[in-house]
DNA sequence: CTTGGCACTCGGACGCGGGGAGTGCCAGTC
DNA sequence: GACTGGCACTCCCCGCGTCCGAGTGCCAAG
């Protein structure tokens, strides 16, 4: 059948585009490859496939390179994910068990990630509005100061000074912790403001206000901040790719991969369980129009916490990021519900 | 007096090749700055300064650039730290002002440093072992976990989960907390062994192996914690910087910047309160030989907690740099006084 | 010490031609 | 109808020679 062809040339245009960086012709494919077929056959192939817009070539009388359209179909129909190799494994499991602390596993995992795929890693810290409460902790500073600690069963924490209104006794604050501890903690951040809303009733008038005002900045740390935060290793990694994976320069792609807030919602769209790919053109963002995301969810079985990825050039290699990239998300899964 | 005039075509040199970015010739220099005298002049006095090391050129017959040498003549004598205007000092107020908390703070920092100076900005987290603990808060996960939160002075927190060989009762944690919490608060972390010491011996035989345990990590959290943490942003402004800026690629610098232990002990060898300068070659990294470094420490009057700073090509406007990184430096130790 | 003049050097831009990789097309074969 | 060999064509890349100009070093004169 030739349509069956047809995809397997286009395999191996990816293929060996992706490992020799140039544009692949004809005749060295039919070398590199046991198509059965001669190149003048394979060239009628081409013919169709760069009328389907899935390769291109980047002048008259060159080979050909795959689109952006090509890699999605690659990625979709023409290969599989490449599942790690042993030592890999294991090299990825003695790495990130010794992490002392979610910094310490965040960090670890990022570089990891960034030396396996060979492309910039970037890691989203366990997300707080999926986490739980696993402790409240409010450290008097002084008569009118408080340091509200949060603990998230995800082992981050946040912390927060509050101004009160009025001076603040430390069983009070004793008192208050207990509180608050008894209606929040086990239960999902999203679900806090309900369950405090009735809090400044329940105590004496006097230290009414100061409750208040904790109460709101409690809130605050639990709700309204969105601020995710990442971290990234691995920048240097595209300083590596040649003038054909970025045309322009590599600045526009460095200048989005500052931009935190947009890789965010870049990553939060990967399909939670599994691996997402999102391919040049298909980007929102502008900078990235030359790049690929290759992203997952990570976390404990059936609750994500947060995504972790990879973005590099279009032409990289997917099976083997693909791989990386889902390994490494489910370890770090694991580690974290060990520790948690 | 010609030496005079030597150090003021040395200047004019450095100040027309940051801001042009070309080799810049005889002519052009008389034509842009006052000298006075005719090009001729300017020539000998050129060859003068490139025999002594000042100045090179690319190739024969072309401008003349400044050397390693020559920057560090012209930031140490004919050069001063240039004062950021008005509304920059607003900006930079306005911006940190709005911060919440320390890592809102460093975040803000970094980014303002980064878009102030154009360069790549780094900022180290306040120094644990330079800090005092505020708080040590003991949190009982289950029966035989533990979770150890350090909050220091300078409003840093550290977590920590801790294994038990044996069941501990949450009213044993509340005692250890207060005793913790008596003999540590307020001193330095340094100082911690040596108060904590007899911990052990002075609480009931049966729960001694916890406290133990508990202990032998509070020590590992407070004194062999190294691992300081850096923020970086303005990468980007690296791939702004031309073939002439870094000879090779960036690719080498990126891997530097990556390194976080190396950027730490360049910034800390900054002398604490000033700002210091450190140029091309004079970098002990191989990597950074063509990029120079900006740093100070910052930190409340008297005890600076860390270091900041940026790092960017040799070429770069050094008494503008250096005046936005002292500033901010001023800024940041300004802000954490008061919320500290 | 300064200056104008002058020969010299060298890199960058430009144009040109050959070589080669790769293509598209066509006619012939199974 | 699918495949193949042959062939003309296109266009990039590379090396070469040329030219131009900026900038220099040196020298003799002021």
């Amino acid at each position: 059948m030739v349509e069956d062809r047809k995809l397997d040339v286009l395999r191996a245009i990816v293929e060996d585009y992706v490992s020799t960086n140039e544009p692949v012709g004809s005749k060295a494919l039919v070398e590199r490859h046991r198509l059965g077929v001669s190149p003048a056959t394979i060239r009628n192939d081409m013919a169709a496939l760069e009328e389907e817009g899935y390769i291109t070539q980047p002048h008259t009388s060159a080979g050909r390179v795959p689109t952006d359209k090509g890699y999605r179909l690659f990625v979709d129909k023409l290969s599989s994910v490449k599942p790690l190799s042993a030592p890999e494994r294991r090299a990825i499991e003695g790495f990130l068990g010794g992490a002392v602390g979610l910094d310490d596993v965040v960090n670890r995992t990022v570089r990891l990630l960034a030396q396996l795929t060979r492309q910039v890693a970037v890691v989203q810290y366990p997300s707080l509005s999926r986490s739980a409460v696993r402790h409240l902790e409010l450290v008097g500073l002084s008569e009118t100061r408080v340091m509200v600690v949060l603990i998230t069963d995800s082992g981050r924490v946040e912390q927060r000074i509050v101004e009160l209104p009025g001076v603040v006794a430390e069983e009070d604050l004793g008192e208050l912790r207990a509180r608050f501890n008894a209606r929040i903690s086990g239960h999902p951040l999203a679900d806090a403001p309900m369950l405090l809303a009735a809090l400044p009733d329940a105590v004496a008038p006097e230290i009414r206000p100061n409750v208040t005002a904790i109460l709101a900045t409690v809130l605050e740390t639990l709700v309204e901040h969105v601020d995710e935060r990442v971290v990234m290793a691995g920048t240097a990694n595209l300083a590596r790719s040649t003038a054909l994976d970025f045309p322009g320069s590599i600045h526009p792609v460095l200048e989005a991969l500052e931009e935190h807030v947009v890789l965010l919602r870049l990553f939060g769209e990967s399909g939670d369980r599994d691996v997402h790919v999102s391919i040049g053109g298909e980007n929102p963002h502008e900078g990235l129009h030359t790049a690929s995301i290759v992203s997952t969810g990570y976390g404990t079985e059936g609750t994500p916490f947060a995504s972790l990825g990879i973005v590099g050039p279009t032409r990289m290699d997917y099976p083997g990021t693909m791989g990386a990239v889902r390994a490494v998300a489910r370890y770090v899964g694991q580690i974290l519900a060990e520790s948690g």
